[in-house]
DNA sequence: TAAAATACCTGCAGGC
DNA sequence: TGCCTGCAGGTATTTT
């Protein structure tokens, strides 16, 4: 499941593998992928043509390619040669995309069999690798918005992630005391705070001693701060293992999982014991979701209306 | 207006 | 072997 951590590793991997190549073509093989996509897939395909990848973005779990049209970029490169400085004229549009549960954006040479869900073909003018957007749960998707070289305009709503520099951790820690609902239903909110899904919201929630029903109005600053800074942790340390790879169907770019598996603490681990004190990580069904939680290192609040 | 519930979607595991 | 059910869960939409 691609949380923050793994789509940084793939948006790492789109930097080194698409930016400052040229789309020759794109094939939609299944519409739901551009579902998002207002004017349909054959406009999708045809208004991709041309366009220059100028730089590979990340907003929370939401991906972009900023684009610049032919004649938009202020240094045209030569034919055959990247074109650099890679700066467009004005605030191009942005090939946005969300891999929701399953969905893979692979950089594979043309001659790579086409996987069973491959959903998008792009080909390029150098003839060089393929980007295939493959989802097997056709919960992702891929649009082509305005705003590409700020924040393209669907995702305004979206918070900043708890690793980007300018996010604001008073600010945070004001808008948690302010709801009034339990602090993983807050820590799964992209508009508090955003990248963060129930693989994490769970290792973070266990690391801070903290109960996934807990009020967040019941939750001292400090406390807050604390529960902020394992975020911080959780996501830093996956992030150094490539990601979490639970069930296969997340992997970079190149098509390598990640190893932050390994190193989890609650989730998935229904049954063995806390690493903290031994005692049986319990499953709940939360949000239409499981929820694992050390009864005894993370307490159920008394009353806890969440 | 905020919070909660629901729909979307496919592959897989397990039970019968 | 085949059918059915439950589960996985991020986001947008609908309901409360």
């Amino acid at each position: 499941m691609p949380e923050l951590p793994e789509v940084e590793v793939v948006r790492r991997g789109l930097e080194r593998g698409v930016v400052g190549r040229t789309i020759a073509k794109v094939s939609v093989l299944h519409p739901r992928a551009v579902r998002r996509h207002v004017t349909g897939a054959a406009d999708f395909e045809a208004a991709l043509i041309g366009q220059t990848i100028t730089a590979a973005r990340r907003r929370g779990k939401y991906l972009w390619l900023a684009l610049a049209a032919p004649g938009d970029l202020d240094t045209p490169g030569v034919p055959g040669e990247l074109p650099a400085p890679l700066r467009p004229a004005e605030d191009g549009d942005a090939l946005l995309g969300h891999l929701g549960m399953s969905g893979q954006l692979l950089v594979v040479p043309p001659s790579t069999p086409d996987q069973t869900h491959l959903r998008i073909r792009f080909t390029f003018t150098d003839g060089g690798r393929e980007l295939r957007f493959v989802d097997q749960r056709t919960f992702g998707g891929m649009a082509i918005v305005a705003g590409g070289a700020s924040l393209p305009d669907p995702i305004a709503h979206i918070a900043r992630d708890p690793l980007d520099p300018l996010f604001d951790d008073d600010a945070f820690v004001a808008g948690l005391g302010a709801r009034r609902t339990g602090l993983k239903r807050a820590l799964l909110d992209q508009r508090l705070v955003s990248g963060i899904g129930n693989i994490y919201a769970d290792e973070a929630l266990w690391a801070a001693g903290l109960h996934y029903a807990r009020g967040t109005d019941t939750l001292r600053r400090s406390e807050a701060r604390g529960l902020l800074a394992e975020v911080r942790a959780v996501l830093t340390a996956a992030l150094e293992a490539g990601g979490t790879s639970f069930d296969q169907l997340y992997v970079s770019t190149e098509g390598v999982s990640g190893l932050f598996e390994r190193e989890l603490a609650a989730y998935g681990r229904e049954g063995a014991p806390c690493r903290r004190c031994a005692s049986q990580i319990r499953r709940d069904a939360f949000m239409n979701r499981s929820s694992f939680t050390c009864p005894t290192c993370q307490p159920r609040p008394r009353g806890g209306r969440w």
